[in-house]
Formats: structure tokens, C-alpha cells, sequence
DNA sequence: CTCACATCATAGGAGATTCCTGGGGCTCCT
DNA sequence: AGGAGCCCCAGGAATCTCCTATGATGTGAG
């Protein structure tokens, strides 16, 4: 008897618009006498006689109609509330977020919106993930839900990685004579390399995969420059001042278009980035991320070569 | 389990600013798995997860981000309906409806609204009686909680009726010859009256008043003219059409604007008038409804004879 | 004027809900 | 590796909700 309540104003609407608790409790499905408690304990917490009971029926008071808008105002809320909850459950709008960094984003990011938004034109979209060690961050957080990135091997610390595609890493050049024979981890120790700072950021896979090739000669990779995307790093390896190593499947999207006289060639023994989705262990998924990992794995394997999962 | 509270809305909001069920709980004054509950339950209503439970703390989901601002709308319309109710009950707003007919309406209206604003600056005020029987009719379907009407003695049949003042009945007429002494029954019975309609109603208390002081005669009252209000009866006495009748209160408050070379005189025996308040035997009278007897009492006294309450 | 009817209030009890305490398990931090 | 923080689960007491049955009162028709 001491909270208002949704109820409470359900019934009061109900009393006020029949000017009877009998033909509210009908129209609510109650007996008589819940609703009269229901008011009762209404003008109780409000501090209000709300109607005067007179005879046959009942009468609202001058503070019953100043009630009456701000009630109905409640109730008109709640629905919009369960409105906008049922369209955003079913993708109709609201936000979906989804981690996607570096080359998966590189390959599959605009299409991937592309795809969301042509099945579901009124959702927002979220594709975060400016460096690598934000989007697993976020995954060990559950500030997001699932992601799609490249995976060394098998990062998984209370995490389930579904290997997805993978790619190859290639030798990218603007100089010829680099590019007549797969570059050999004794070639790559002496080459003078510019590297996306993200790249090569701690937890980075493509990093962890350069370190385990070099790690025969006993060498770290000898970045001269650093930058902050590929495409910078693409374009300087365009103008020859160094040379860098990305994925396959980004060469048909960045050399014809930031350094048209550059070649690439194999790493020996190849090398591969593997591009997996990545989600907490033991999660139930949302149907939006259900929806990103189905969408952002059919673009990738389109462009990759797909890898079964074991 | 099933319907949405708002209960259920605040812990969702307190967990979602917090971050966390325990310190929402500690908000709240509530034990943590009380909150958890509660959250579950808003949860399984809306049919979607609202927090993602990750190691420590809880995370919100987009759907969570969604309902948020219509949780708050919710909650923010619960308070101000709080608010527009307690303006209301301290009559700082909203409105007040009293009855007020005829004679008492005359009298008293204009001031009586006056002295209430006077007070309440914020209110509205209905001052409700077109007729006699519809205040009363009111009072008895409980439309409005009190009224100050003119009763001609007891007319209480499960109303409670308190005699304030009394004001006595005069002859008005343009011609001096027949005002020379106070105007009997007889020729009373023989005059050519104008009345207003709505003084000849049924249940009204001057229409029985004079109907008892004829009885004697065995006649009614002859009414050469009908009109709808005091003013145009007191006009058309002025200018010598027919002679009427009306309480001594109203005569310096109508004669001098509508009827300057009309005069007026007694009935004999002298006849009265009463004003009284009433309203439903049994009945709470709210604030309102005293502050309004209360007001128009006290400007009733200062221009008509009081009475004392038996 | 009286009787049948409609309406609201009250009472008592079954069932659901709320909210607590205590305990267990999982992370995270040191 | 251990402690601390946080969440979930279980069980039980208090409360609330909602029902049926019944009483009280005013209304309207005969």
C-alpha cells in the first residue's frame, strides 16, 4: 500500500472512463472488488480521494481529471517503451554492434553494413574496433557481443574462435628484383619494412605470425617506418621507400589503387592470417549477432579461402 | 511474472547507470538478488536480454540502450502525475467546483471567485448552476461536493443543510402608489408580476416561499411576464411593464444600473429567503470544498442578515 | 411506499510475488 | 595462488493480489 503502480493507474483509467468499478473490473477481466482496492490503495499512496462514492456508481473528483491525462501519459509511455524494445528485438531498429578489426574489416567492412542494412534498413549500425586490442578488450568486457578478426592461432582465453577464412600474408614491394622469388624469413630479418602501427600492436596476429617465422634467426623484423593504417603503409611501399607485408586478399583492393608499380610475392614457408569469429565461451548469441556472424562470414569466405572449422 | 512494473523499470535504469546489481541494490535499499530478480523478470516480460552477466559486473546490450530513454520517459510521467496530484490537493493548481445558484450567485459570485484567487492564484474555478434543480441534481449524482443555494426551509432528504443567512423579499415596482405600504397577499394575488423563469422552477425557494404566503388566498400567482434572468425582470419592472420580486440584497446591486426610478417595499407578513450550504449527508469534505463554504460563507454575512446554524 | 436491483465495501483465504539471508561459483586483481 | 568483488541459486518469511461470499446503501419501478 505504498508504491504506485502501473496497476493502480490501469484501474484508475478503467473506473474513471465507466464511471463504475463494476464495469471496469469487466472490462479488465477483475472481480469488483480487486479494482476497488486497487483505487483505494491509489488515493491512499497519492494522499487523494480520487472518486466520491455515491449510490449507485461512483463519481471522479477535480483531482481525478487532473490525474487522468498524466496517467493516461504513463500508460501511453510504457506501450511506446514495449514498442520500441519488440522493433528493436526484431531488428526493425535500434543499434546492432559488432567487433571487426584491421583485414577482416579492410576486406568485408562496407559490404557487410551493405548487407545488414539492405535486411534490415532501420537499424544503426556499430562496426567498432580501432585497434585490436580494443575489440578483444571489448569481447573480455561484453561491451560487445561477438567480432570478427585475425587470430595468430588459438587465442582462446574463455573465448570460442571459429575459424572462418584464411589469408595469405605476402611481401609487397615497389623494387622488381625483390619480387622474382618467395622471400625467406633470412631476407625478411634484413628487410627494411614499413608496418601499420596496428599492426603490429602486442596481441596482433599478423605480428605474432612474423615473429614465429623469424624466430629461426633469432631476429625481431626490422620496421624502419611506422604508421597507423595499411593504406599509408601500402602507398610509401608504393614510392619505395620500404616494403611491407599484408594479407592477399587486400593486394586486388589497395595496389592498383595507392601504388600502381608495386608487385608482391609469397612469404617461404607461406604464411597465413587467419580470420575467425570470436565470441566469450558458454554466451548465448542475440539474434543481431547471429545475423552479423552469418553475414560477415558469407563475405569472407567470398574473398578468402574459407577454412572448415574442427 | 508477466506484466511489466515500473518497479521493474527503476532497477533496470539503476543497474544500467551503475553498471552493476550490486550497486544499483545499494541505491535502491535493496538486497542485491531482490534487483536481480526484478531485472530478470523485465528480462523475460519484454522476451529480451537487457544485460549481459560477464565476470564482474553486467554490461548493457543495444537493447538495453534502446529502452532506456523510454524507461526514464515512464518513470519521469509517474513523477510528474505525482507532482500535478499534490499541486491539486494543496490547491496550488487544478480545479475547484462548487455550486452556486440564483440569489447566492448574485450575491456572492463575482467576490467569492475573486477571494479564491485571491488565495489560490493557480487554480481553476467552476462556479456550476445554470438552474436550481441542476445543482441540486449535481449534489445529489455528486458532481459537485458543496453548494451555497437559496432553500425555502429544509429541503434535506440525505443532504446536510447549514442555514448561513437570510435575506428578505421585496416588491419592486416603477409605480410610487404601489409602494406606499408593504404589499400583502391579497394584492399580491392581483399583481402583475415579471418573474425569472428560472425562479419559478419547480423545487426553487422563492417560488415556494410565495406559494405559502398565497395559500391563503387560494390563488397563485399571477405571472404576466417570464424571463430567464433577475436582471431583465428588474429592468422590465423599471420601466413599468409588470412589478417583481426580489431579494433585499439584490436591490442595490440591480436597481440603480436597470431600474433607477424604480423603488421597492416590503412584504406583509415579511417574507425570507434562506441561503444555505449543502451538500451530501455523510460526506468528507475535501479542502477544496471547505475552503469554498468557508469563503462564501463569510462574503454571504457581510451582505445578507445572518443566521446561526441550529 | 415498498421491493427488486445495482453498486460498492468488507472479510477471509488461496496463491503469487517480493525481498531477505546464506551459500556457491566465477572473474579479476595483486 | 589467494583474496575480493560480483552474480546466481535456494529456501523461507512477509506482503500483495485476487478471488468468492456477504453486507450495506442508494435507485428506480410498480
Amino acid at each position: 500500500m505504498r508504491v504506485l503502480s502501473l496497476h493502480q493507474l490501469t484501474c484508475f483509467l478503467a473506473t474513471y472512463e465507466h464511471g463504475s468499478l463494476t464495469a471496469a473490473a469487466d472490462e479488465l477481466g477483475y472481480a469488483q472488488p480487486s479494482v476497488s482496492e486497487q483505487v483505494r490503495a491509489l488515493e491512499k499512496t497519492l494522499g487523494v480521494q480520487l472518486f466520491r462514492r455515491v449510490g449507485r456508481g461512483v463519481v471522479a473528483t477535480t483531482v481525478a481529471d487532473t490525474l487522468r491525462p498524466h496517467a493516461e501519459q504513463v500508460l501511453a509511455a510504457v506501450e511506446e517503451a514495449r514498442r520500441a524494445v519488440q522493433r528493436a528485438r526484431t531488428l526493425q531498429t535500434g543499434t546492432i554492434r559488432f567487433g571487426m578489426f584491421g583485414t577482416a574489416r579492410l576486406y568485408a567492412g562496407a559490404d557487410l553494413v551493405a548487407d545488414v542494412l539492405e535486411r534490415h534498413p532501420g537499424v544503426r549500425v556499430e562496426l567498432v574496433g580501432q585497434n585490436s586490442s580494443d575489440v578483444f578488450e571489448d569481447l573480455r568486457r561484453g561491451r560487445i557481443e561477438a567480432a570478427m578478426i585475425a587470430v595468430p592461432g588459438l587465442t582462446g582465453e574463455g573465448m570460442t574462435v571459429t575459424p572462418v577464412a584464411r589469408d595469405e600474408l605476402v611481401y609487397v614491394s615497389a623494387d622488381p628484383e625483390r619480387l622474382t622469388s618467395p622471400v625467406t624469413a633470412q631476407r625478411l630479418a634484413r628487410a627494411s619494412l614499413v608496418m601499420p602501427e596496428t599492426t603490429w600492436r602486442a596481441e596482433d596476429s599478423t605480428r605474432i605470425v612474423l615473429r614465429q617465422m623469424l624466430h629461426e634467426t633469432g631476429r625481431n623484423p626490422t620496421t624502419r617506418i611506422e604508421v597507423e593504417d595499411v593504406e599509408t603503409a601500402v602507398e610509401l611501399a608504393g614510392r619505395g621507400l620500404a616494403d611491407t607485408i599484408i594479407p592477399r586478399g587486400a593486394v586486388d583492393q589497395l595496389l592498383p589503387r595507392l601504388a600502381p608499380n608495386a608487385g608482391f610475392v609469397s612469404l617461404r614457408p607461406r604464411q597465413y592470417d587467419t580470420l575467425a569469429i570470436v565470441h566469450r565461451a558458454g554466451a548465448v548469441l542475440s539474434p543481431a549477432a547471429q545475423l552479423m556472424i552469418e553475414l560477415a562470414t558469407a563475405r569472407i569466405r567470398s574473398i578468402a579461402e574459407p577454412v572448415t572449422p574442427r
